[in-house]
RNA sequence: GGAGAGGUGGCUGAGUGGUCGAAAGCGCUCCCCUGCUAAGGGAGUAAGGGUUAAUAGCCCUUCGAGGGUUCGAAUCCCUCCCUCUCCGCCA
């Protein structure tokens, strides 16, 4: 959500930036609503002040035994046009909540403009792409061959895009799970939680999911609004939600593993091949809270911590920063990090790194106490994947295949895995 | 799932349909007193919003949420949510 004090004041402003995105703010129906607001509300005011004072007059007339029937009828004819007023803001607040819930954030001014990902600019790479003295073959060809990985049997139980992973595959999935936690509450001082995968409205509200992308997310039948959550960011970052944070608390650095659940309406016909794209996925997410003047030097922290991840993975990737048009509804400024696969001959996203300010904690509530002016301010809130394990396993696999068929386990992973140092047909 | 109790300010906890944003205590902040490590006295101490140049005033809203009754609701009625106790069930 932006600042409304912000809208009202630099209306202009905001419209350039959210036109970097493509996004068409509709100036005057805003100006029309707030004006009308503006004179709803005051007048309201004035009429509630009005009954209140009247009321209280009765009060004691009453105790000094005078006849206060009169007035009674008074202020029963003022309470009347009070309703009426009430009801015309109501129905005028409600427009002007629902347009500004709609809003996407304001953009970085770092951030590049373009219309979709092919103007989205490579920062930095890391890693040596690998030389394959054979056809690469991608994770589909190679879980088929050693058996391990089963879209059929998916499919029998549940229907396209879900998967079964088996025995050695299946090992290696959960090794990269505890492997990146360990890393991050070890290494990079994140504190681990384990947290609802069931969410209602007001936290998906919170993040930014809701009102707008509903059709993403799968509901619960039989609840009265809880929605299966699509990344642990929404549980995650909506600990801080209703709350008023003391300085000295700041940064929360909070880390999760969950799975993820996303309905992938609107993707029919892409990536339907594999597991790239799949209903339900693992993820360890990262989160950070922080005071605002610190939330950009976070944002290059979180990148960090999951870079670390592919880095000691022995993985190559990319590092890209998001052009306007591709950056997400609530993010200000996006680095994503896309990992090489060889049987795609192409990078990959497996990590979404954000930024957004005071967007979510606007929406949300999320509040700290700034020493500067002893006010209650909005916090910044940022969140990155660290990294997205379905498509970890995909690298993992891609990566070190060997001619044979078989696949051997990174050097990181091996702690994890027991005696197994390679995955082989059984 | 069954039975009961309850949801009030940072915390504990009063509250009769009217002057209650709300007693008291604790905590915290500031001031005074006191020379000894303790105590005493005084003042202050919620959030959101509107208006405004304003972090000045003034005003509105908020006692779990939403409806209702009433001139007026923390207080009465209805629905929902949550917490606690006991029973049942269950990983």
């Amino acid at each position: 959500m932006l600042d409304s004090r912000l809208l009202r004041n630099d209306l202009d402003h905001i419209a350039r930036n959210l036109a970097r995105r493509g996004f068409v703010l509709d100036r005057s129906l805003y100006q029309k609503l707030e004006s009308h607001r503006k004179q709803l509300q005051v007048d309201v005011e004035a009429l509630r002040q009005e009954r209140n004072a009247r009321s209280k007059s009765i009060g004691k007339a009453k105790a000094a035994g005078d006849d206060i029937e009169p007035l009674k009828a008074e202020v029963g004819a003022l309470g009347s046009r009070l309703e009426g007023a009430e009801n015309q803001l109501d129905e005028v607040q409600a427009e002007l909540d629902a347009m500004l819930a709609g809003l996407p954030n304001m953009l970085h001014e770092t951030v590049p403009d373009g219309a979709d990902e092919t103007s989205n600019e490579e920062l930095r790479r890391w890693g040596e792409l690998p030389d394959f003295k054979f056809a690469a073959r991608d994770h589909v060809a190679i879980g088929e061959e050693l058996g391990l990985i089963d879209f059929e049997a998916a499919a029998k139980i549940s229907g396209s895009r879900f998967v079964v992973l088996r025995d050695g595959i299946a090992r290696l999935h959960r090794a990269l799970i505890q492997f990146m936690l360990d890393i991050h509450v070890n290494e990079h001082g994140y504190r681990e939680a384990y947290v609802p995968y069931l969410v209602n409205t007001d936290s998906l509200f919170g993040t930014g999911q809701l009102p707008k992308f509903d059709e993403d997310l799968f509901q619960v039948a039989g609840t009265s609004e809880l929605r299966m959550i699509p990344t642990a960011e929404v549980p995650l970052t909506n600990l801080v939600r209703d709350t008023i944070l003391e300085a000295d608390q700041l940064p929360l650095r909070l880390t999760a593993h969950t799975p993820c659940f996303r309905s992938e309406a609107g993707s029919y016909g892409q990536d339907t091949r594999g597991m790239i794209r799949q209903h339900q996925f693992e993820k360890v997410e990262l989160v950070h809270i922080v005071a605002p003047d610190q939330s950009y030097a976070a944002l290059e922290e979180l990148v960090g911590n999951a870079e670390i991840i592919l880095q000691r993975l022995g993985l190559a990737y990319r590092v890209v920063m998001l052009c306007s048009g591709d950056t997400g509804f609530g993010a200000a400024k996006t680095y994503d990090i896309e990992v090489w696969l060889p049987g795609q001959g192409r990078y990959r996203e497996i990590s979404s790194c954000s930024n957004c300010e005071a967007f979510q904690a606007r929406r949300m509530h999320a509040r700290w106490r700034n020493p500067e002016t002893g006010k209650p301010e909005p916090v910044h809130t940022l969140n990155g994947s660290g990294v997205a394990a379905g498509r970890a396993l995909i690298a993992v696999l891609e990566n070190y295949q060997r001619e044979d068929g078989s696949v051997a386990v990174p050097d990181a992973l091996k702690p994890y895995m027991g005696e197994i140092e390679t995955l082989t047909k059984t």
